[in-house]
DNA sequence: ATTCTTGTTTGCGCTGCGGCAAGTTTCGCG
DNA sequence: CGCGAAACTTGCCGCAGCGCAAACAAGAAT
C-alpha cells in the first residue's frame, strides 16, 4: 500500500514542510482503514484510542445534547484530521462521526501523538493550525446564530458547503454527498420544516435546484445577498 | 519586581510542570504591564504583536460584526493566556479584548512562541490544553444556541459567570465585576430589554438580586433548573 | 444641589419561525 | 413491479421574544 497511499498524501497541507522520508516515517505508523456510510468513526465519550486522517469520503461531526436534539458541528473532507481529542488535551472524542458516504482514511493509535509531535515540529505545528482554523470557525458560527435570521445561516451554510466540496455541473453547483433538509436543519439551528420552505421559495426564485437528500447552487452570487442580508424580500 | 510576580504565578496551570528555573527564564522574558478599566489589551484585525498572561482583573473579548453586532466570546479570568493568536497560525488578532476592571497582565513578544514552545514543551502542552478547553467552550456555546431558549441561556450564562468569578456574600454569590444587562445579553446572543425582563421575573421568585452593573445570584440551584429547561413556567 | 449621562425597567404590538398534521414524492427492497 | 419506509412539501396556528418608545433610577461631573 506504500506507495499508493504516498500520491495522495503528498500534497496535503497537514504535512505540508515535511521531508519524504519524515513523511513515509508518519504515514508507516498508520493503518488504513474503510468506513461503510452511515457507520461511525469514532463516537462521543468514548476513549480516544485513534486520531485520524480522511483521505476519501465525506464524514459529519455530530454533537447529542442529552435531552436528544443532535447539532452538527462541521463536515469533514478529505485530507482533513478528525478525532484528534489527545493533541488537545482529551482522552475521549467530543463527538460523533458519521460516514457521510464510504470513506477511506489513515488512523494513528492516539499514543503516538506526543512522539509524532516532538519529533515532526512542522506537522504539529500544521495540526494546531488547523485547531486554530476550527476555533476560528466554532466562533463564526457563534457569532452567526447570534445575530443572524434563518434564512442568512442557511444560506451561509449552503454556500460554505458549497465552497468545501462544491462540484461543477452543467446546472450549478452540486454538493458533492447526500445532505437531507434534517441535516442542513442540523447545521444550523433551526428545523427540517423551515428549510424545505426556504429551499422551495429559493428554488421558485432560481437560485437553487434541490432534491431528495440533493442540493444544487444555482446562483452563489444572490445566494451570497441573502446570507448577508442584503436580499429584498420578496 | 522579580519575586513578586513569582509568588503570583507559581501555581498557575498554565505553568503547572515547569521546573522553577524554566519558570524564571519564561518569565524573565515578558514585560508587565497594567491596563486602565474600559482601555483595550488588543483589538481586532491588529496585528498580534504579542500575547498575554492576565494576572490580574478581568478581561472581555468581544467580537464585532460588519453590521455593527457584538458578540461577546468569553470573559477571561485571573491566570488565564490571551491573545494566542500566533499559536493557532493566525498573525492578528481575532477578537477585541477589553479591560472590564482595572487589570495587570503579563505580555511576550509573539516572535518569541516558536522558541518558547520548542524549548519548554510542557509549557506548549499546557497552551494547547486551554485551546482545547476554548474549542469546547464555543462549541458547547453553539450547542446552546442551536438548542435552548433564551431563558436558559441565560441562566446558563449566569452560572458560568457565578462558577468563574463567583464571589460570597452575604446575599448570595456576587459576580465579581461591573456586568450590564446589555453585556449579558451580548453573551447570549439576545437584547438587554429580554435580558433586563428575565432578571426582574428572577428577582421577584427571589432567584437572583440585580442593580446597576451588578448581579448577585441567590438561589443557583434552582436557577440551575431553568438552565436545564426543567422549570416550571409561573 | 443640580444637571447630565448611562444604565435599567416596562408596556405594547408585531412577526419570524417552530409545532403540528396531513399529504406527496422518491427510493430501496422483496 | 408493487409495497413500505424514508425524505420532502405545505398549510395553519400560536407564541417567544424582538423592536420601539417612553419613563425612570443611579452615579458622575460641575
Amino acid at each position: 500500500m506504500g506507495s499508493l497511499d504516498r500520491s495522495l498524501i503528498a500534497g496535503l497541507s497537514v504535512f505540508e514542510g515535511l521531508a519524504a522520508t519524515d513523511l513515509d516515517r508518519i504515514v508507516g505508523q498508520a493503518r488504513s482503514l474503510r468506513i461503510a456510510k452511515d457507520q461511525p468513526v469514532f463516537e462521543q465519550e468514548q476513549e480516544a484510542h485513534s486520531f485520524f486522517l480522511l483521505l476519501d469520503g465525506h464524514v459529519r461531526v455530530v454533537k447529542s445534547t442529552p435531552d436528544g436534539h443532535e447539532v452538527t458541528v462541521r463536515y469533514i473532507s478529505p485530507g482533513e484530521l478528525m478525532g484528534i481529542a489527545h493533541a488537545l488535551g482529551r482522552t475521549t472524542y467530543p463527538a460523533n462521526a458519521i460516514a457521510a458516504v464510504d470513506c477511506v482514511a489513515l488512523a494513528w493509535p492516539s499514543h503516538l501523538w506526543p512522539t509524532l509531535a516532538a519529533n515532526f515540529p512542522s506537522f504539529s505545528a500544521n495540526t494546531y493550525k488547523t485547531v486554530g482554523s476550527r476555533l476560528q470557525d466554532a466562533h463564526t458560527r457563534v457569532i452567526e446564530m447570534s445575530t443572524e435570521q434563518v434564512d442568512q445561516r442557511v444560506a451561509h451554510a449552503l454556500l460554505k458547503l458549497v465552497k468545501q466540496t462544491g462540484k461543477k455541473t452543467e446546472e450549478g453547483i452540486l454538493i458533492d454527498f447526500p445532505i437531507s433538509r434534517q441535516d442542513i436543519a442540523e447545521m444550523t439551528g433551526t428545523t427540517l420544516h423551515t428549510v424545505s420552505r426556504l429551499l422551495s421559495a429559493w428554488e421558485d426564485q432560481g437560485l437553487v435546484k434541490s432534491g431528495r437528500q440533493k442540493v444544487t447552487v444555482v446562483e452563489p452570487h444572490r445566494l451570497l445577498l441573502i446570507a448577508e442580508g442584503r436580499a429584498e424580500k420578496s
